[in-house]
DNA sequence: AATTATTTGTGCGTATGTATC
DNA sequence: GGATACATACGCACAAATAAT
């Protein structure tokens, strides 16, 4: 067979990176990198393709392809999920449930999430260990409309990190960090001094037609986020 | 014409996410899906890659394509240039250069970075700024066998930041997002106090042959990472 | 403002490669 | 080894966006 796309990809990343092509300046299009490599031109589109994807390149029909000025590379990151994060250090996961019950969510939280002021929902506050050590505190808020399970899972024995993420339905959300100091709830849980910086996940998820759940995850102090280009 | 990929990708989508197609499942193949919709095998092909590389989907050639059991969605994130960061927030961005100075590493930068104990590199220290207001503060180490021109650059004008996207090679590198408390020197820099809770990003560069830079970027109290999903 | 030419985007049918059950 | 399902190369055609006129 001819070459692979991931030939020319790889052709077209070394000339990249080796400034052949300078960064802002125009390649050739895809039928001429097509002749001159030997291939067809949808070869070279799927390879062009997926160097734009990375952030590589900038293209535009009728302008050309251009080698994009400042890389705007994009970092990613695997959506926590606390069992694994914590298991990929070679740590024993666990977790403790502090407490859960429905009752009305405050107003910051209602409006956050797009629900109408004064609605109930299932409030779960627990603890992610690794190796018996405080991990994580995740203060969390559940619709109820959107998980009607939620009030009868036994979420002393599967965590609802893990619960949601098999039970609740998804389509989008937010995240953020910040780095906070610690309150004297989350100090006493996490067994540190009220005060120390620690980082902050705020995380809301949506389903397709309502919105699912709002959750604070408050990191043990030292704790790394780590990204990957 | 006939459906378009978007279209096979919208409807797969929406049976993943309204769980007729439940997770762990297996879906139809390729060939039986184009039959059902009425196009071609390339075509649903296109959709379910990409549904693939959202993390929607698990496919293995032979076993057939499955729902991700835990949506292993990622984020994703612009990596940070800094004055885009800043003018998206409406604010004008500045810097200021604080120092500039070839020395010799410390042990553990030259570690950090693969370099021999004892390397001489360029150290340099700036300041960022949104409407006057400092943003961030950098601490960067450059190496001067991959970037030379580091030394006689004008980094009053332009910033670190930016003539090294311009002019230095880049191939990878490392992010890694912390909380720690604000160090005299920050706290001084960035008009903060001494020991408030901060973001800090650690950064490393690789270019194809030797490490780029290391950097220090430490914000300002109240910065927020906001990921996309 | 409308038209044209150029370039990328994408669909289709076919054929073949390749991992893996 | 054989069968199966995904992976992808090719050539073609046309669509869509847009720079240039």
């Amino acid at each position: 067979m001819g070459l692979s796309w991931q030939d020319i990809h790889a052709d077209a990343l070394r000339r990249i990176q080796s400034r052949e092509w300078q960064p802002g300046a125009l390649i050739p299009n895809e039928e001429e990198l097509a002749k001159d490599l030997g291939c067809a031109r949808a070869t070279v589109n799927r390879a062009l393709r997926a160097l734009a994807e990375e952030g590589w390149l900038e293209r535009r029909r009728k302008a050309g392809t251009r080698v994009a000025l400042s890389p705007k590379r994009r970092a990613q990151m695997a959506i926590p999920v606390i069992r694994q994060e914590i298991e990929a250090l070679g740590k024993t996961f666990s977790h403790r449930l502090i407490d859960r019950v429905t009752t009305l969510m405050p107003a910051f939280q209602s409006d956050a999430l797009g629900l109408p002021a004064g609605t109930s929902a299932h409030h779960v506050r627990s603890l992610y260990l690794a190796d018996n050590l405080a991990f994580a505190y995740e203060d969390r808020w559940v619709n109820l409309i959107a998980v009607p399970g939620i009030e009868t899972c036994p979420l002393d024995q599967i965590s609802p990190n893990e619960w949601l993420v098999q039970n609740a339905p998804f389509s989008r959300g937010t995240l953020e960090y910040s780095a906070v100091a610690a309150t004297d709830e989350e100090a006493r849980h996490l067994g540190c001094t009220l005060g120390v910086p620690v980082m902050v996940l705020e995380r809301q998820t949506f389903g397709p037609d309502a919105p699912v759940t709002a959750m604070r995850l408050t990191f043990a102090p030292g704790h790394h986020l780590k990204l990957v280009i």
